[in-house]
DNA sequence: GTCTATAAGGGGATAGAC
DNA sequence: GTCTATCCCCTTATAGAC
């Protein structure tokens, strides 16, 4: 039950946004009530956090591997495109959301996105090297919006095409 | 006093989200009361929606002109990214505003922008081609990142890298 | 034009029955 | 575990005094 909540919880909040997504919609997605939703969450913030829990860990572990096995630029933006598709839209649309920036900031996401930013750039990266990181991390980032909203995976050749964009950028 | 409070409409809505922004919080920015505002607008609505309105006819009024005089794609970015900073970053922060979907849809943003790729695709575009023109476009509106807080502009040299980086996307 | 006061409704969250 | 009923607060919006 715990799960179905959280799968909803999912759609809904990047599909409406945190501030749009009323606890009552939820349970009625779900097929319950709101009470029902606060047995098994104390509260609508603490839903989110364990939404946002599971990619951030995956954003995680890749910035670590990234540092560990000295990535390439290309290994790192296909894993980021790969981390994207797998977080199923969720994590990328959230970023944007201004209302939830302070609970985003407690996740530290700007930060992770920061390390990133500067694994791309390379060591001692000038200004406009980081400007180009910012611009490819952007790129592979359009790849939500050619995330199928049926099965949420994407086309290989528009994966192919986009991580061949983004390295384009870079240089 | 309608105007200053457009002003802040706009600063807060780009900040904090629609949803996120209440009249309460606009009227105590204005230093007026919630009454003052209803005076000057009907409903929040039709704040936004004039909020809106500048940048969407700049932005109508630069696929106008890009159509009438066969634009290069270099002429057809410049403009645009030249839209995001004067827009005061504004439209192209709630542009993610998840919760004010359908009146973004009444703007008609969604047509605009694919426009908007399809002048950047050229004239019967592959798949790829599509593709290209929307990582491009992402790539200048980046330029939100770098929008001074102070005096609202960019520096002309990240200005310039970002467009660069654009137009190597497109090729 | 701008205020205070208030209505009407929705939000998150809790109590207590079952 | 899940429900109904309820609380309290905040939101949008309006009425009416000044």
């Amino acid at each position: 039950m715990k799960n179905r909540i959280l799968e909803v919880a999912q759609i809904l909040f990047s599909r409406c946004g945190y501030a749009g997504t009323s606890i009552n919609d939820i349970a009625q997605q779900v097929g319950t009530s709101k009470a029902g939703i606060y047995y098994h969450f104390r509260s609508k913030e603490a839903i989110l956090d364990e939404v946002l829990s599971q990619p951030m860990k995956d954003l995680s572990q890749l910035i670590e591997q990234a540092k560990k096995n000295h990535f390439k630029e290309e290994q790192l933006l296909r894993a980021y495109i790969n981390g994207i598709v797998k977080s199923g839209k969720v994590m990328y649309e959230l970023w944007n959301d201004l209302s939830i920036q302070d609970q985003l900031q407690h996740h530290q996401i700007n930060e992770q996105c920061e390390e990133l930013v500067y694994l791309l750039a390379g060591s001692q990266p000038s200004e406009s090297d980081l400007v180009r990181a910012r611009a490819a991390m952007a790129v592979a980032q359009t790849a939500i919006q050619f995330i199928a909203n049926g099965d949420g995976s994407i086309d290989k050749k528009i994966q192919t095409e986009l991580l061949n964009a983004a390295l384009r950028v870079l240089n």
